[in-house]
DNA sequence: CTGTTAGCGCCTTCAA
DNA sequence: TTGAAGGCGCTAACAG
């Protein structure tokens, strides 16, 4: 592999011109620069990132530590870190807190140890990682102070609220998953929000939940709002089973917009994460951070996006239910 | 943060000596190696991986290139191989190709200016990386010459087809989703050695497929074989609307046990890579690669295995559509 | 058993 | 506009 030096020989220049040339830092006359450069490229050169890495003691790598690596978002999350991350000439570094707290310092432990130049943490449900010795940015967790960016839970439970009081629901019941995760809270109570105009409001949670859900909707409910598409695959077919047809009987709406969503039937209308403009801000937050700029605003908070599909529809007067009984 | 020198200094040894008793290479006193080591942790020393990169000409990094990250195999690809890869000390800095040839071929050059020791390409469909200038193992591509570890798509298709007329079915239909795709090519013909004893196998494709599938049922098919769980979702929603039931009318397969084929009704009996396996082995391959050892077999076929749930069943001589024609 | 030295590839003074 | 030299942190070869 060429290096700096053989360029420099083979050209009867010095190593520090071939690097000024190089690097652009215009202390080296345009001809030169040409011509180093025709010969850089015709040798291959690629300048080594360990070498530089030593040198300035940065490594261009950012680390990002996900609570689960088979997490639904992490897919969306990873892919478009990298194309932000790419566009920096940054690298990224994945690791795997393994659902468990301890991991989750270790595996920013190694990250560090490795030198990455920043941090981007997805923290373990209920867990708020200190203070790291490198620049870091939260992602997803609603109420953590400081630098943190987040899709908007509860806006997006707002929203979805609205939509189904738009269609003349009052009675609602709400289905989440796990009442210690903070984004589940923060979906749950901004539902509530956006309910303010409904009738009756039951919050059901997990497997239990699960088990109302029949009763609730004899008793008059017809819509269920949860808070994550797999729940509402799985309520769906609760229902199947129970005779109640979705969006006849009553309306379903999951949260997160995952791709099995557009292949239900009904299709399941759902709030979508930017995960983009999340992947986007953090990756800008840091980069700043890392380059010593204190960010104004340490609290991002991205705006969710409703899906309207087909597992809603108007709140009908009579239900087939109705005609059943 | 604490360097070699430093503890060098601070305790009146040579930074060789620090250097030896750290990394253990015995030509230190067993008590000097002790006294060093508690200093160096007293400091909080982690010895710099630049320092040591740059020296040793290896970054302890293994780059994983993925076709799309959204790929529903990414996160348990990465997080098996997270796993394995932490307890050999190395990292995995992740590249997405983004659905592209073009991009493969960017991303690997990224990886490669990063210094990794070592790639490992899931390719694009239709593409096979070339040689590449570090180890590379490749992953789920079938019929790949050299290095590959791939689970056994073809078995896995046997596997499901002989389950299937092992349960009395006799008129098949086959349904794929992208016929360029190697693997799925490789899986319809798994499925057509298990189906020697069939009666009629109609192989169909995509979206038109699809529209023949309620035909096919009425001409007498009673198992709907997919290659992929999503299409299987997708079936199920489409014969839900043309009054066919899952699995009383038709027994329906997936493939490669998502984790929402549990939250289907009926629960979706699939075939499941074993991710864990196919991790494992690339990753050994690889490092044994990167230590210079040729590796004897360089094609490794990893067992899929059936996962029977719900959404097949015994063949019934009088079908619910039977008795409504 | 321990120390000295050299150099991995790069960049940044400082000097010419 | 260019060159020479030093050093980032570490390890391997060679001395003592």
């Amino acid at each position: 592999m060429a290096n700096i030096k053989q360029i420099a020989a083979d050209m009867g220049v010095s190593v520090a011109t071939v690097s000024n040339a190089l690097t652009g830092k215009g202390r080296v006359s345009a001809q030169m620069v040409a011509r180093i450069k025709l010969r850089a490229s015709e040798l291959g050169y690629r300048p080594s990132l360990a070498g530089r890495a030593l040198r300035s003691g940065q490594s261009g790598i950012l680390g990002l530590v996900m609570p689960d690596l088979t997490n639904p978002l992490f897919p969306r999350i990873a892919q478009h870190l990298s194309l932000a991350a790419d566009n920096r000439q940054v690298g990224i570094l994945i690791a795997d807190s393994r659902g468990n707290p301890d991991e989750q310092t270790q595996a920013i432990n190694r990250l560090l140890d490795r030198g990455v130049d920043g941090l981007l943490i997805v923290p373990q449900k209920g867990t708020t990682p200190g203070l790291q010795s490198v620049p870091t940015v939260i992602i997803n967790t609603a109420s953590d102070p400081d630098n943190t960016v987040s899709a908007d839970h509860a806006g997006g439970g707002k929203l979805i609220a609205e939509h189904i009081t738009a269609l003349g629901h009052r009675h609602i019941v709400i289905l989440g998953v796990d009442r210690v995760s903070e984004v589940q809270r923060d979906r749950v109570e901004g539902m509530r929000m956006g309910l303010v105009t409904a009738d009756t409001v039951l919050e059901l949670w997990g497997e239990d939940g699960m088990d109302q859900l029949a009763g609730a909707i004899k008793n008059g409910a017809t819509a269920i709002l949860t808070t994550s598409d797999l729940m509402a695959l799985r309520v769906q077919s609760h229902l199947i089973r129970c005779g109640i047809g979705v969006p006849n009987d009553v309306s379903l709406t999951g949260f997160d917009d995952l791709p099995f969503g557009l292949a239900m039937h009904p299709m399941l209308t759902t709030v979508a994460q930017d995960v983009e403009q999340i992947a986007k801000v953090a990756i800008e937050h840091l980069m700043r951070a890392i380059q010593g700029e204190q960010s104004q605003e340490k609290n991002d908070k991205i705006a969710m996006r409703l899906v309207t599909r087909d597992s809603t529809s108007l709140k009908r007067n009579t239900t087939s239910l109705e005609t059943i009984k």
